[in-house]
DNA sequence: CTTAAGATAGACAGATCTGTCTGATACCGT
DNA sequence: ACGGTATCAGACAGATCTGTCTATCTTAAG
C-alpha cells in the first residue's frame, strides 16, 4: 500500500528542500553562477544526499525547469476545466503576465533565461525548454480555435511573440509602463485580422 | 598629428583581435562559460596584454555589448539619412529580424542573453543593456511619429514586445515557421488601433 | 640613441566548482 | 530484530577561473 521507491525519492524532504532552494537561487541569480555548495548549504542538506537524489547539477537544473512547467500546466488546466470562455482565459493569462512582471523579484522567464546559458539545442535542459514551449504554443492554438479565430496556428505564433516580449520587457524595461499596454496589444493581435496580401 | 593615447589603445590590433574573438565566443556559448584563457588563446594574445587593455572580464563583456550596440545604431542611422519612408524602415527592420533569426548560428539577442547572466540591474553590463533598449524604444517611437501613428509611445512599446518575441522565438522555436508570420504580426500592431475602452 | 609603450610566454596565487568517498547515525517496513 | 534507505559532516581530488607578476622583446617617437 506504500508508494513505490521512486515515489519515495520524489517526496523526500531533503530533495524537496534542495529543489525549493535551487529554484529560488537559480531564478534570482542564474544557473552557472549558483554552485552546488551554496544550494546544499542553504537547503541544509549534505553533499552526499544531494548526489544521492540528483546524478549531476544539470539534472537539478532540468528538475527545476520541469517543476515550473508542471506548475504552470496545472494552473492552466484548472482554468480550462472550470469551463471559462476561451477568450477570457487568454485575457486572464496576459493579465497575469503583466501582474507578475511588475511584482518584486521578477527576473524574466526561467526557460528563456536558462536557454541563454545552455546553447546546445541537444542538451537535456534545452529539450525541457522546447517541451514547455511546444505546450505553450499548443495551448494558445487550442484556445484560439475554441474562440473562433480564423487562423489559430498563425495567431498562436503571434501570441507567443507577445508573451515573450512582455516577459523580457517586464524584466529589462519599466514593467509599470508596460502593464497598461498589454491588453491593447493583445486586442490588436486578436481582432486585427490581416487582409490577404 | 598622431592620435591620442586612448585612441592608440582602442585601435590596437591585439585589442581588436580579443574583441572579435570574445564576441564570437560570448555570443555562441554564453558569458560565464567562456573563460579569459580561451579567449586569449584563440585570439593569440598574451594574458598581460589582455589585462593591459581591459581592467577585468566584465569590462570586456561591456565592450562586447557596446560594440554591438554601436553597430546596430550605425546601420539604422544610415537608413534614416537615406531618407527612406519611416514605415518602410520599420518593415525593413522586422524583415531583417526574421532573416537573421533564420540564419545559421543565430542564438538570440546578445543583450537579453547577457541580462540572463547578469541579474543585478546596477551592474555596468546591465546599464549598457538598458541604454541599448532605451535607444531601441526611442527609435521605434520616432519612426512611428513620423509615420503618423496616433500614439507612438504606446505602439513603440508594443513593437518592442514584438521584436523581443521574434528574437526569442527564432532562437527557441522553428525560425522558418516564424518568418512568414512576422509581417502579419507587424501589420496587426501598426494598423489595428484599439478603440478606447 | 634613448626611452616609453605595446606585446609575449608563462608561472603563480587564491578562490571556486563539481563530483567522489568515508564513516557514522537515524528511521522504517518487514 | 534486521536490512535497506535516507541522511549527515566533511575531507578530498582534479579541474578551472580570474587576476598578478616577472622577465624579455619589439617598435616607434622624440
Amino acid at each position: 500500500m506504500t508508494a513505490p521507491a521512486s515515489e519515495h525519492r520524489r517526496q523526500s524532504p531533503a530533495r524537496r528542500r534542495v529543489l525549493d532552494t535551487a529554484a529560488a537561487l537559480f531564478y534570482a541569480e542564474g544557473l552557472h553562477t549558483v554552485g552546488i555548495d551554496r544550494i546544499i548549504a542553504q537547503a541544509g542538506v549534505a553533499k552526499a544526499t544531494f548526489y544521492h537524489h540528483f546524478p549531476a547539477k544539470d539534472e537539478l537544473v532540468r528538475a527545476y525547469l520541469d517543476e515550473e512547467y508542471q506548475r504552470q500546466r496545472a494552473a492552466i488546466e484548472a482554468m480550462r476545466t472550470a469551463s471559462i470562455e476561451p477568450r477570457q482565459i487568454l485575457l486572464a493569462i496576459f493579465e497575469y503576465l503583466g501582474k507578475t512582471g511588475a511584482s518584486a523579484g521578477f527576473r524574466g522567464c526561467p526557460f528563456t533565461n536558462a536557454a541563454a546559458e545552455y546553447p546546445d539545442p541537444a542538451h537535456p535542459v534545452r529539450r525541457t525548454i522546447a517541451e514547455y514551449r511546444r505546450w505553450s504554443h499548443t495551448l494558445f492554438r487550442d484556445l484560439l480555435a475554441d474562440a473562433g479565430d480564423p487562423d489559430p496556428e498563425r495567431t498562436a505564433t503571434i501570441l507567443m511573440m507577445l508573451r515573450d516580449g512582455i516577459v523580457v520587457g517586464s524584466d529589462l524595461d519599466d514593467p509599470n509602463a508596460l502593464r497598461p499596454v498589454i491588453r491593447d496589444a493583445l486586442i490588436r493581435v486578436l481582432d486585427g485580422q490581416t487582409p490577404p496580401t
